[in-house]
RNA sequence: UGACCCAUGGUGUAACGGUAGCACUCCGGAUUUUGGUUCCGUCAGUCAAGGUUCGAAUCCUUGUGGGUCAACCA
């Protein structure tokens, strides 16, 4: 077998550099940092499959930790969905559980001792007053008057910020760093400030809770996690995330910046989401046509397809835009291979097989997956009077059309090949019934007719097809980027036709039995999955994926746009 | 007019000083009882200008273009 040079990416070029100069003796421990405030998308599923999925490469660890240092925007219930999530998707961090909140007592210890030894201060400035000190991107800050405030005073007011002895927002501690640096972040960042509010874990023991960048390093640190995995806009935070390291003397974690996902015609800011549910263009936030992971789930993405798309995207630090195609691509590589076919006619046309016995059913064998010998084959019932697709029939084709038509024939999938003899209509001209003869030396597996058919289509026997509700879905927004332009609101893109709901549809009897979160494919038509909504007398069908469909090209082509 | 980062086919990503490759998309063709799948093929790329070198996508300089940073958010 030819040897062929694997290609890494640069994080996995930089881990494998460490490894060979036994940096951390051999550890390769990420973590995935969520902040419990918002439900996970397909961006947060990149930053999983790459943080598990490079740890399990390396034979290393992967800590799940919460970032839970802001209590007013988190709550448990965000735990909860997070973790499912992140199970779903096939990663598992056994007793790793961690919460930056966990954290706290060793946090203040270390402002303690950075008060201690000059590194920090007790600012009495407004947010306002601050915020003007800081400079400008081109300007340098200015040093607040409060910052050479003596050590045993910085000490005494921060022990009484802890107590609970001065309002939100009238005091912070700061770092002191140098407020002429060109990198804003290193101006005396905050390190602390008050906040009298309730936790989700801690409940009321604080009231002062640590800012970001005073506890997303520190906590790395404290778990050796030894590359710690961020995306780009915290590039300008490394040189802050390194001082603290240098300043406390803690564990040197490294933090790597990659891009973040961007995928066409999906949006991944929390903000957005949240908009989107609230004010009703989507029905929650496990709407199918939402980017959260609960919503993908329920759309009928499987976890494969996901991780498979999450490789398929890269790491790099250029910014990037996933054409939608891709993940279609790999939605539809995964369920080719495992879904079950199934026979559904969405828009029924009826059809009468004139030359067949009145009353008589018979059971004819069909594969389960051609794709899978080992799937099966299951019997569909058969008889006099169908439904076919409406749009497998027309009275007065294009040429190559390859389906039902006076004159043409075409197989029944799994069945007869028949012909067309008579079209029936109503007062306005809508074909309502579609006549036909069978060849009965045409059933298939045994066809002794050498009749050659161009066209398959599928059908379900008319007594025994089971009604059901199928929503269709489409991109949720009319442009690939509704989120970049400046002068219209993401919302004016808002796609209207991002759900079509089909409430005739017919199915074959067989689905009787399917669970939720299955996905299967319906023949010729698309890969879908029974919704929650469902219930036993009426079938709900989510639409995953459309199968590719050439004959559309070609009958686009045709006409004139 | 600051700092940091980025620039390879339509899209995404490799090549680490020595033949610019892979995937998706697009477009052709073969096979097909799914106009699906599978298979084969075509088109198409190093931001620009200088420099170093026998040799530059790769190193250096400058320019151009894009991104990030002025929450007591993460």
């Amino acid at each position: 077998m030819a040897e062929e040079k694997e290609s890494l990416n640069f994080i996995e070029q930089i881990i494998e550099a460490d490894l060979a100069s036994n940096k951390h003796g051999g550890d390769v421990i990420t973590r995935f940092p969520p902040e419990p405030n918002g439900y996970l998308h397909i961006g947060h599923a990149k930053s999983i499959c790459l943080n598990f999925g490079i740890a399990q490469k390396y034979g290393g660890r992967t800590n799940l930790r919460f970032d839970d240092t802001n209590p007013v925007t988190e709550d448990t219930e965000y735990v909860d969905s997070i973790k499912a999530d992140i199970r779903w998707l096939g990663f598992d961090w056994d007793d790793r559980e961690y919460y930056a909140s966990d954290y706290f007592p060793q946090l203040y210890e270390w402002a303690i001792q950075m008060i201690r030894a000059g590194q920090a201060y007790v600012d009495d400035s407004s947010a306002e007053e601050i915020a003007a000190m800081k400079g400008t991107p081109t300007e340098p800050g200015k040093e607040s008057p409060y910052r050479t405030r003596a050590m045993s005073e910085n000490l005494d007011l921060f022990q009484r910020m802890k107590a609970g002895e001065f309002e939100e927002g009238s005091r912070v501690l700061r770092a002191k760093v140098d407020m002429a640096s060109p990198n804003m972040h290193m101006r005396d960042p905050v390190m602390y400030r008050i906040k009298f509010a309730h936790h989700h874990r801690t409940g009321d023991t604080w009231c002062i809770y640590p800012m970001y960048d005073f506890a997303h390093g520190q906590s790395d640190s404290m778990e050796h996690v030894t590359h710690s995995l961020c995306s780009l806009e915290f590039e300008n935070h490394r040189p802050l995330y390194d001082w603290f390291i240098q300043t406390l003397q803690i564990y040197p974690s490294r933090q790597i910046e990659f891009a973040r996902l961007n995928v066409e015609y999906m949006l991944t800011s929390k903000r957005k989401l949240l908009r989107l549910v609230n004010e009703g263009f989507v029905k929650g936030w496990d709407d199918p046509r939402m980017s959260t992971i609960s919503g993908m789930r329920r759309r009928g993405y499987t976890p494969a397809s996901i991780r498979e798309f999450a490789d398929r995207v890269g790491i790099a630090k250029r910014e990037n835009v996933i054409e939608f195609s891709l993940l279609e691509y790999c939605v539809r590589e995964d369920l080719n291979k495992v879904a079950q076919r199934v026979m559904a006619v969405l828009d029924p046309l009826k059809l009468v097989i004139t030359n067949y016995p009145e009353g008589q059913t018979e059971y004819l064998p069909t594969e389960n997956n051609p794709e899978d010998p080992q799937a099966g084959t299951r019997e569909m019932p058969f008889s006099k009077v169908l439904y076919i697709e409406r749009d497998d029939f027309m009275e007065d084709p294009p040429k190559k059309y390859f389906r039902l038509a006076p004159g043409n024939m075409v197989r029944l999938k799994s069945a007869y090949i028949i012909e067309c003899t008579d079209v029936v209509k109503d007062s306005n001209g809508q074909v309502t019934e579609v006549h036909v003869r069978y060849i009965p030396e045409s059933k298939s597996g045994q066809d002794t007719s050498g009749i050659k058919v161009k066209g398959t289509i599928h059908w379900v026997a008319a007594d025994t097809a089971l009604n059901c509700e199928v929503r269709m879905y489409d991109r949720l927004f009319t442009v690939p980027n509704p989120g970049d332009d400046p002068e219209r609101d993401f919302t004016a893109f808002y796609n209207e036709e991002s759900l079509r709901i089909l409430d005739g549809a017919k199915v074959e009897p067989s689905v009787k039995e399917v669970q939720v979160g299955e996905g299967f494919q319906f023949l010729r038509k698309g890969y879908f999955t029974l919704d929650p909504d469902s219930r036993a007398e009426h079938l709900v069908f989510n639409l995953t994926v459309n199968l590719k469909d050439s004959w559309a090209k070609v009958a686009a082509k045709g006409q004139p746009a």
